[in-house]
DNA sequence: CTGAAAGCGCTTACAG
DNA sequence: CTGAAAGCGCTTACAG
C-alpha cells in the first residue's frame, strides 16, 4: 500500500540502494539516474519511514525536550527557540515533562529506548537524582545533552546555555541601590532552581557591598498559594523595592502591596526576571531583565546540533547577553 | 554495547521471541520463565529499542501535536493536559509548530514519514491547504486525528474535542446585556480561526435578539501591534461592555479604557475568554468564561488513544461544559 | 508455552 | 557510479 524504496527503486529501474543514494547523498549518483529516482519517487508519493531509517542508520534524527512546567511564560518561549531551529536542520522533537525525582528511572528508559540523538533539558532543578540520570546518559549512552536556561553547579562538563544570572542578580539590584531604594527584596522559588541560586547569590553580593539588610521570600510559582507568603512577607517588612525572580511573581507582589495603598514606583520600584508579555499587561508596566529567552532555546538546539554531528565544542558553557529595560515600575 | 533482545535471551537461556512476548504480552509465557527473563533484563540494562519495535509492529507509539503559538497560555496549558495523558498511555509526543500554508505538504511528508500513530490538531484555523492536508492524512495514510479546540467548517466527520463557543458566546453577550450595558463590543482576532467564528456568531445572535448594534474589531493576538487597534476601535465607540475572545485581548483593550479615564466596572465591564492565568495578574482581576482549557487537551489524547486502538467512537465531536467567572471587571 | 524463521524498510561497507 | 547482500533489533504467524 505505502510505497517503500523498493517500489522507488522497481520504477526508476535502478536498485534499492541507488534509490537510498539518490535521496540522501545525491552527489554520490549520476545526475540523470537522480532525475529519475526523484520522478519516480514522486509519482508514488514515497515517503521514506523514518523508523527503518533510523534503525538502519542508528540515527532517529530526534531530540528529546525535558521540560518542567510549559505554561509557564519563559518556558514555553524557549521551546519556540528550540523548534525553530529543530526545524531547519529537519531533527523533530520529542517533548517530555520533567517527571519527579522517583521517575528519573522511568526517564532514562524512555529516553534510552527512544534512540533520540540528543537532549535538551530545560530550566529545571538539577537535584541528586536527576544529575546521576543525567550523567547516565551522557557518559554511559554517550547521547549528547544541553543544558538549556540551567547550569549544572556539581560539574562544569555539562553544556549549557544561559545568561550570566549572578551578574544580572547583582546588576538589577544594584539599579534598585542607585534609586535610592534601601529595603530591597528578592521574591524567589522554593524550588531550588539554579539559576534562582544565582540571581540570590547576585543579590546578595550587591546588597552586602551596600551593607543593606537582605529580604529573601521563599514562594511558588503558583499564583493562588503565594498570595499568602507575599501577604505575610511584606506586611512583616518596609520594603522599598521588589525584585521577583519570574515576572508573574513581583506582579504579583506589586498587586499585593499596590491594594495595600502604596504608590508605584514613588514608594516602591519593581523588577521581574524574564521580559515576558506579562510585563506588557499589568499595569504599571513592569521593569525587567530582558532575558533572551527565544534565543537560548535557539542556541541550545545549535549548540547540541553540532555535538550530535560529532563537532568539538569550543566551550560548554554559553553565556548570552542581557540588557534592562526600565518601564513604569521604576523610578 | 547496548543491550539487544538477543543479548537478553542468552542469557535467560531461551530464544529472543520468548523474551519479546514476556516483555510485552507475559500471559503468553510461563511466569518462572518471564521472571528469569525479567532478571536478565534487569541485569543487562536493557532498554528495546523503539525504531526497531515500531519497525517491526507498525506501531510508533508516537503522536504527533500540531500546534500554533505554543507562547499563548491556553496552547500550552493544553499541551499539558496532552502529555499528562499521552504519557499514561506510554505514547511519545511530537511537538511540531504549524507552518505556513504553503509548507503543509511537508507537514504531511513529516509526518507520514515518521509513522506516528495519530495527530492532534491544535486550536488553529482550517484553511484549505489545511484541511486538504488532514484529509489526506486521514482518508489516505488512514492516521486517527482529532482537532483540539477547533473544529473543521467544511468536516462533521473529523472528530474535535472543544466547548460550545457560539452557546458560550451567546451566554457571555447576555451576561452583559443582563448588566444594563448597550454598547458591548467584541475583541477578536483577524485570523479565522473557526472558534473565533463560533464565538462572534454566539455574540451576534444575542445582539441582534435585544435589538443593539454590534461592534466588532478584528485585530492581532501581538501586543505590540494590536494597541493601535484596539485604541482606534475604543475612540470611535462608546463601549460600556467588552469581551475579548482572548484573555490578554480584553486585558489590552481595558488597559487603554482605563487610561481614558473610565472606571471599571461602573463605567465598562470586561470578560476574557479562556480564563488563564492573565485574569489573576491584572487589576481589576478579569471575569471571564472559563473554558477547561487542560481538560481539552487530555480528552483529546484518550480521544485519540480510543481511536488509535481501533475502538469505534460513539460520537466524533466531543462537547465540553464551561462555566463563567465572574471577578472584578463586571458587575 | 516456546523456538525457528521470515519480515518490517531502510543503510552502507564491499566489490565491481 | 551502481548493485548484491548483510545488517539494524525487533515482532509475529506458524509449527510443535
Amino acid at each position: 500500500m505505502k510505497a517503500t524504496i523498493f517500489d522507488v527503486a522497481a520504477r526508476a529501474g535502478v536498485s534499492n540502494a541507488t534509490v537510498s543514494r539518490a535521496l540522501n547523498t545525491p552527489k554520490l549518483v549520476k545526475p540523470e539516474t537522480r532525475k529519475n529516482v526523484l520522478k519516480a519517487a514522486k509519482e508514488l508519493g514515497y515517503k521514506a519511514n523514518a523508523l527503518a531509517k533510523g534503525l538502519a542508520s542508528s540515527k532517529s534524527t530526534q531530540v528529546a525536550i525535558i521540560t518542567p512546567d510549559l505554561a509557564r511564560a519563559s518556558v514555553a518561549e524557549m521551546v519556540k527557540g528550540i523548534l525553530s531551529v529543530a526545524s531547519t536542520y529537519e531533527y523533530s522533537t520529542i517533548l517530555i515533562s520533567s517527571p519527579s525525582d522517583d521517575k528519573y528511572q522511568d526517564l532514562l528508559t524512555d529516553i534510552v529506548s527512544s534512540r533520540v540523538d540528543g537532549v535538551l533539558y530545560l530550566v529545571d532543578e538539577i537535584t541528586e537524582a536527576k544529575y546521576k540520570v543525567l550523567k547516565e546518559l551522557r557518559d554511559t549512552y554517550r547521547i549528547p545533552i544541553v543544558l538549556v536556561n540551567t547550569v549544572s553547579p556539581n560539574d562544569e562538563k555539562l553544556n549549557s546555555v544561559a545568561i550570566d544570572y549572578e551578574k544580572a542578580g547583582y546588576d538589577v539590584t544594584k539599579e534598585l541601590i542607585k534609586e535610592g531604594r534601601k529595603n530591597i527584596a528578592l521574591l524567589t522559588t522554593l524550588k531550588r532552581y539554579p539559576v534562582s541560586v544565582l540571581k540570590e547569590n547576585g543579590y546578595l553580593k550587591a546588597i552586602e557591598e551596600y551593607n543593606l539588610t537582605p529580604h529573601i521570600c521563599y514562594t511558588s510559582g503558583n499564583l493562588d498559594s503565594n498570595f499568602k507568603d507575599i501577604s505575610d512577607f511584606v506586611n512583616k517588612n518596609h520594603l522599598d523595592g521588589v525584585i521577583g525572580v519570574r515576572d508573574s511573581i513581583a506582579i504579583a507582589c506589586m498587586n499585593i502591596m499596590k491594594s495595600n495603598g502604596l504608590i508605584v514606583p514613588k514608594d516602591v520600584s519593581f523588577y521581574g526576571f524574564q521580559n515576558t508579555r506579562y510585563t506588557l499587561l499589568c499595569r504599571p508596566k513592569l521593569s525587567a531583565i530582558n532575558v533572551p529567552i527565544y534565543e537560548i532555546g535557539a542556541r541550545a538546539m545549535k549548540m547540541l546540533t553540532n555535538e550530535m554531528i560529532g563537532e568539538e565544542l569550543p566551550s560548554s558553557r554559553v553565556v548570552l547577553d542581557y540588557s534592562i529595560v526600565k518601564r513604569e515600575t521604576t523610578l
